[in-house]
DNA sequence: TAACATGTAACAGACTTTGTTACGGGAGTA
DNA sequence: TACTCCCGTAACAAAGTCTGTTACATGTTA
């Protein structure tokens, strides 16, 4: 189990916007490069707008980061898309029995050990920025 | 999206083993505390078995941990109840455009950020233990 | 043998993700 | 204005996973 790729086309997405910043960021072109269908872009990047991290506008093509890509870590990414609800990456099983110790307990008990783990990766996600992801695409393409 | 609440059942079932020890482990026992089917728990008391977290035996009613609690880390419950493939926690679109520079690089480009991330949280999860849940579990049995 | 427990296959329902088609509405140009 | 291009979004379908359930084979004990 995985969780959405949105996340990994999200970065994909702002990723591309620099990379091809001379160009006009349709939600055709970005599809392509993805390789989905534009629709599944449009859907993306309503919420990359929702989260303030770009720019779009209904009828004008093409696309622009909202901000400077070295101040949008992944973590921007990650929460805008969406893809765990705050607080939720663990499922948990619904209704223990109240009438065992365990089973009355077991929910509040391990959700800080779960929200610690969460706040880990979250951390992890927040020290990287889709600056960092751009220099790392350049790199791989000067060496080839 | 939320990952498999295998992983705190895993956990509910051993936690449940330790509170529980002085009586029979069954898993209808133990499904009545989860409130779920017998079955449910079999089946994932299956992979806590597979990796060397219990032991039980086909026939015979009653299962027990196969370490001290204090040994058991909920890294290592996570692992056995196989919510994530290795590294593979972040789902990753498929096939992208190798005519582009951003396609043909953004898998290899992030999926070490993403490494990153998915160790510091297997990192939290193995600085706890079952142990550390039964005292929690206690400790608010104590209170009320 | 009878009674009970685990192991496992098979299947169904619910839910989410991903991909599509279709269409409404904004923006720019001839 | 007419035309074209693009984004926004609803609606739907296919595929996959999780969760629960029934059924049955196998193992253990009295």
């Amino acid at each position: 189990m995985s969780l959405s790729s949105r996340f990994a086309v999200g970065i994909h997405i702002l990723t591309l916007l620099e990379i091809n910043k001379n160009g006009v960021n349709s939600s055709d072109f970005i599809a392509s490069s993805v390789n989905t269908n534009p629709v599944v872009i449009r859907k993306i990047m309503g919420m990359l707008k929702n989260a303030g991290l770009v720019k779009v506008r209904p009828g004008i093509a093409g696309t622009m980061p909202a901000k400077e890509l070295s101040e949008i870590s992944l973590l921007d990414v990650y929460k805008a898309v969406n893809i765990v609800q705050d607080q939720e990456l663990f499922g948990m099983h619904e209704n223990p029995n109240p009438a065992c110790p365990v089973g009355r307990n077991i929910q509040e008990t391990i959700t800080p050990f779960f929200s610690v783990a969460q706040l880990a990766l979250e951390k992890a996600l927040g020290n990287v920025t889709i600056q960092d992801v751009v220099l790392g695409i350049l790199e791989k393409e000067q060496i080839k």
